[in-house]
DNA sequence: CATCTGACCTAGT
DNA sequence: AACTAGGCCAGAT
């Protein structure tokens, strides 16, 4: 489907998107990427999180995970708000820098949204 | 301006 | 089923 938000830019979509993520919950680049009609952008995806820790709301990027549903961001995070510490806030299991049960944990940006 | 790398994913072996 | 190779877009060197 697409997106009820609008597609201003990419970067917006992604902020939006990221943002529609509910707590606890975690979606991967891939499931993004094709939700704003980008499939096989995911690259782009993750670039475009990189640099939204500076934006304003903050934007949950630590919910968004590979397709396996490793953390592999960790360790491009800033300190304080390490992907696994916030994600375990939200009362997500992280075991050795993975999402356990993260095919029960994922959240469909089409589906959901 | 050409080349490489990177918060990835799909397909072939 | 696990591993390797290729393809994708954008930024950095």
């Amino acid at each position: 489907m697409k997106n009820t938000f609008f597609a201003n830019s990419f970067e917006q979509d992604v902020y939006n998107l990221v943002r529609a993520i509910p707590e606890g919950r975690v979606t991967s680049y891939g499931a993004i990427a094709n939700a704003l009609g980008a499939a096989g952008a995911s690259r782009r995806v993750g670039w475009v999180l990189n640099k939204s820790f500076g934006a304003v709301p903050s934007v949950p990027a630590h919910r968004v995970v590979n397709r396996v549903g490793m953390l592999t961001g960790a360790g491009h995070f800033p300190p304080g708000r390490e992907m696994a510490a916030q994600l375990r806030s939200e009362g997500v299991v992280i075991e050795n820098n993975a999402v356990v049960d993260f095919e029960t944990r994922f959240w469909n940006p089409m589906t959901d949204l």
